[in-house]
DNA sequence: GAACCATGATTAC
DNA sequence: TAATCCTGGTTCG
């Protein structure tokens, strides 16, 4: 369930764990034998992020390992440190698709579309596909408001478009049309510059937060409900994103939701116009 | 235990 | 637009 955010998250949680240090790569599932048997041995130099798309970097090899995530893949890693006292199983799942492994930690990818070992010709060719990432400080929005300028497509359907701008996915889009009080039906063509520039700023700021976090935030703690303060502090809440039928948090209209190609949409119709 | 769903993306028709 | 791939949690019967 990834979006941008957790890629810049668990890129920086491998560095932390793996950086300088060789690595034990397996892959249990066995479908990533031969990158595992690659990389094997190998100290992780760094990662690269480009929107969804994450990239480990070793040492002694020009080829990278390549992952996508796609609607269900996840990490997840132990710090073996704090497990020994606790008796846990850390025998991997046998979905387990690569599994990275320390003196001190374990990482296990499960579910991703994508684990490969490709060249930097091949990583060259997938970035340049892309759009560019907010989450990429240097990052020039530009491409992102001429190609949204230039659509007659929807404002909803670009945002999805990673070619157009690379990271956002069906949460951040659904939160920052809200943010940016933008009708998700309105042609890219027909969108304000300066909404556009605003929901560029309000990724970059939202997605930043969330790659630190580990999970989308995007509702000021004002704005919760009483009973939503209550709950823990790691539970996620939305704007609109999956609270069809619930009253808007700003205007108290009941959240909408559309279908648009074949991803769901939420938003509300009166804050939205 | 089956059916369904999900923060994704590609491919084929 | 539909089928397909990948996994796991929840819901249904």
């Amino acid at each position: 369930m990834p979006e941008g955010h957790s890629i810049r998250y668990f890129a920086d949680a491998h560095e932390h764990c793996f950086q300088g240090l060789p690595v034990e790569a397996s892959s249990p599932q066995g479908r990533f034998t031969e990158g595992a048997a690659a990389i094997n041995g190998r100290t992780l130099l760094g990662t690269t992020t480009h929107g969804k798309h994450l990239f480990l970097h070793f040492a002694e090899v020009d080829e990278i390992v390549h992952i996508h995530l796609g609607l269900y893949g996840w990490f997840k890693a132990v710090s073996k440190e704090y497990r020994k006292s606790d008796d846990v199983d850390l025998s991997p799942k046998p979905s387990t698709r690569l599994r990275l492994e320390n003196p001190y930690y374990i990482s296990d990818l499960i579910g991703p579309t994508k684990c490969e070992y490709i060249t930097t010709e091949q990583l060259q060719a997938i970035c340049s596909r892309l759009g560019p990432d907010p989450l990429h400080e240097e990052a020039d929005p530009e491409p992102f408001y001429k190609k949204v300028l230039s659509s007659k497509k929807t404002i909803g359907q670009l945002l999805m478009d990673q070619s157009v701008i690379a990271g956002i996915g069906n949460v951040y889009r659904a939160e920052l049309l809200f943010l940016t009080q933008q009708n998700p039906m309105t042609p890219g063509s027909q969108v304000n510059e300066q909404t556009l520039i605003k929901i560029w700023n309000a990724a970059a700021v939202l997605m930043q937060d969330g790659s630190t976090d580990g999970m989308i935030r995007t509702v000021p703690r004002y704005n919760l409900t009483e009973e939503e303060k209550q709950r823990g502090r790691y539970t996620q809440y939305s704007n609109v994103y999956k609270r069809h039928t619930n009253p808007c948090r700003v205007c108290g209209t009941s959240v909408s939701i559309a279908d648009l190609a074949g991803r769901k949409l939420y938003w509300c119709t009166e804050c939205q116009k």
